[in-house]
DNA sequence: GGCAATTATTTCAAGTATAAAATAATTTCC
DNA sequence: GGAAATTATTTTATACTTGAAATAATTGCC
């Protein structure tokens, strides 16, 4: 079979002979991607380098650090978006390394509380510090205007998928 | 995820009162992971219900879809974001499943061109079109002036990304 | 021509992630 | 009170992912 390459059509083209086309979606989506894909892995470096701590524990630490009185497991699935699976073994780790500890929850013998040690929440400051000065100098180049559009385009892209999730659940 | 609570403060006390308060940027970073961890894990559900196929390995397939001639290894993982050894393995499996083959690379033993098979291309094809479909219906609460400012923001936030990740090399 | 540096890929160990099934406890509701 | 449904977590199997080290081939340069 032959591999059609793309025809050179401006957009008025696009548009009267290709009405559902959908490229400019994708590639804002794309573009979203990479976005995190580069920011992401530039975090992780530094976290791994300075810190010697992996992402996904600096985020569930960062979870911890906002619930003094410690969270449920499920609690922090729903907050990390991941999996119930992925957090009983993040868990686990951060008990390992003493950064974490399991209490059994006041009123239901199901569920755990799991709070940050003394050690793990001076961890996670010091961490945290370096970690948000990263974060601005990652976006240093957008000014507030551009970071107060991004952030409401991105409340209307969430929004939008959600409506989506929903509709389409059978999908 | 998580949207902190606003502590009730305007731009002007912030500035006195705050003046290395970074959390703006990371407000904004934390809502660009959930918009895309929300849209991921719909798409993969997605994939896995009406095609049987995992994300990475259709991502893989829509890169070598655009390259009739094939890819390298490396080229993939450039376009891709991800590790050399990852590529290898989702090379394999999609290999051992009949939608890619390897061959080798003309002058130079060290490489080999990976390319969609006739089925590979096929069966691509036919989810290429679902799946654009939904990323659209994703979208869909965007209008076209939205798409185009969040493209823009998100292409100035990487160039930002950019800049940080090659002058802090060594943070 | 030949050796050092680079490039392409694989291998390895550890960790992260998912979905689905299993376990255990609680809640609902009759 | 007790069965059924729900909820919280763990387990399991499999896949994905990384970073670093290893292997193999090519290129650059004297």
């Amino acid at each position: 079979m032959d591999d059609a390459v793309e025809l050179p059509l401006d957009a008025e083209t696009k548009v009267i002979e290709r009405p559902n086309d959908h490229k400019d979606e994708l590639r804002l989506w794309l573009r979203l991607l990479s976005c995190k894909i580069l920011i992401e892995t530039e975090i992780r470096r530094r976290l791994r380098d300075n810190f010697d701590i992996t992402l996904p524990r600096f985020d569930l630490m960062a979870q911890l650090d906002k619930a003094p009185a410690g969270m449920k497991l499920g609690e922090l699935s729903q907050r990390l978006m991941v999996s119930n699976g992925n957090i009983t073994g993040l868990v686990d780790r951060l008990v390992a390394q003493g950064l974490l500890d399991r209490q059994p929850a006041p009123n239901d013998r199901r569920a755990q509380l799991v709070k940050l040690t003394a050690e793990g929440r001076r961890n996670f400051r010091a961490m945290a510090a370096s970690h948000e000065a990263w974060i601005a100098e990652i976006f240093a180049g957008l000014n507030a205007g551009d970071r107060t559009a991004l952030m409401r385009l991105l409340g209307k892209a969430k929004a939008s998928a959600h409506k989506a999730i929903v509709d389409g659940a059978n999908q």
